[in-house]
DNA sequence: CGCGGCGTTGAGCACGGTCAAGATGCGTGG
DNA sequence: CCACGCATCTTGACCGTGCTCAACGCCGCG
């Protein structure tokens, strides 16, 4: 099933991480030169998924973790009652399922905010990797470790401070996200919608409407639907009282 | 310095987690009981911790996580500005620390909520370990994907619902976890101060005051300083819409 | 052209924060 | 033993941020 799109896109199904740009950012990060066959060797090539498309549903069977190759993701949990929460935003070179390790099934739902393509790593392929190259093993340790800081982080975002505050977190986050990928830290477009900002800050979408005419009010970002640019980044900064000032290069 | 305290407590030195009647909540839970003796050996005792008593502090070297062997601990981050947000509460048998393994340095403060005893293990020599025993290295996954996990939920319970949800949920999760330890899942005494439990709910404490009476009032639990009883809990899982009617052996 | 999704703006209200004071409990020392 | 002081907890009164409800603008699409 995993062909069907792909065909033409990919002629190989293996993944080269020998030559992928993100090679610095993602799994290969950690592993040798040398041993990149190993990693390239549990790799799968995912298929394209549109915008709005899941890449995968909570309580399915758990098979892999995603790299995010190019476009953006959101993940969420739903509860019985339906209500949703949005627990991250993933841009390319970010590992996505990682908090579903503990069970045989998704705990949340991934779906592509944009045209988006992924390579999945396959969970008991990538365990057995990990227990072959410590330094692998270490790596996995890291990534999971920061993505529970960076709950914190978001934890005491939603406890702490105020609106303005959280969506200038955001945007900070984003900003120095995107400048780590080689694209512009001032002017980008953000993948998300309101209602998806809203709902991962715990805030209504008429605040975050609210506050971003505010700040453009102020002069400190312009926006035109999704399209953001950051005018005065200090300001941004003086806005959000306590936020790392170089956050590790963390995903999320 | 280890010794200081604990010589007469502990005559030896290493643990014996063989003997421990935490065995199947704590680490050895994944380990054949004829490989029990390699995690021994990597176990350090720890000293007991007076209430108040640092366990580690935030941004010092990260050498070991820590299982709680007996009594409670609190972990916080600490922001620049001095503001404190409270990430976790941690019961015999849970694994603290988790947080820290992205670094050089401890991600947070640890900090002794009554006389508390622990398990420590360095972080080298438990990657070594993990690195040859594949079901460690599985369940650390799992340990470690259930605090993203928890750390979620903990983000959903703070941007989605109301005080008294919250506050419902954190009695909750207390009770399944004091039942898991053989306690009283309907009679227990909070490890933690009001302003603990605010701060972690990101409450005032004058709130969380006021909905403890409101709880008793309403006849669903009896509060008396730190001591609580849960007389209805059906009612109290009724206050809470969506929690998970039975949330796996998760840690925090 | 009309419809639906998405974003913005306005008016009113409520939950929970803040400030202030009092109650309770506990450890320390006289 | 009580007296004192400090920390913790409770209760009350007030007020502000952000939610709710409602209407409207905008844009893409059938």
């Amino acid at each position: 099933m995993d062909r069907a799109i792909s065909v033409k896109l990919s002629p190989a199904l293996k993944a080269s991480c020998h030559t992928c740009s993100l090679s610095n950012l993602c799994l290969p990060l950690a592993v040798e030169e040398n041993q990149l066959d190993q990693l390239e060797d549990i790799v799968e090539q995912g298929r394209i998924y549109d915008r709005g498309d899941h890449l995968f549903d909570q309580d399915t069977p758990f098979r892999s973790c995603l790299a995010v190759r190019s476009g953006a993701v959101k993940t969420s949990i739903i509860t019985e009652n339906g209500s949703e929460q949005v627990t991250g935003f993933f841009l390319p070179g970010e590992l996505v399922g990682l908090d579903s390790l503990s069970g045989e099934r998704y705990a949340c739902t991934a779906k592509a905010l944009e045209r988006t393509s992924v390579c999945k790593f396959p969970i008991e392929k990538l365990e057995e990797l990990t227990s072959a190259m410590p330094e692998l093993q270490h790596h996995m340790y890291q990534l999971m470790s920061r993505e529970i800081q960076g709950s914190h982080q978001l934890a005491m975002l939603l406890s702490k401070n105020s609106a303005e505050e959280r969506i200038a977190a955001l945007l900070l986050s984003l900003s120095s996200r995107f400048q780590r990928r080689r694209m512009s830290g001032t002017k980008f477009n953000l993948p998300m919608a309101r209602s998806d900002i809203a709902n991962f800050l715990g805030l209504a979408v008429e605040t975050v409407s609210r506050v971003f005419t505010r700040f453009q009010n102020q002069g400190i970002i312009r926006t035109q639907g999704r399209e953001v640019e950051l005018l005065d980044i200090e300001s941004l900064r003086g806005v959000m009282p306590d936020f790392d000032r170089q956050s590790p290069p963390s995903p999320r």
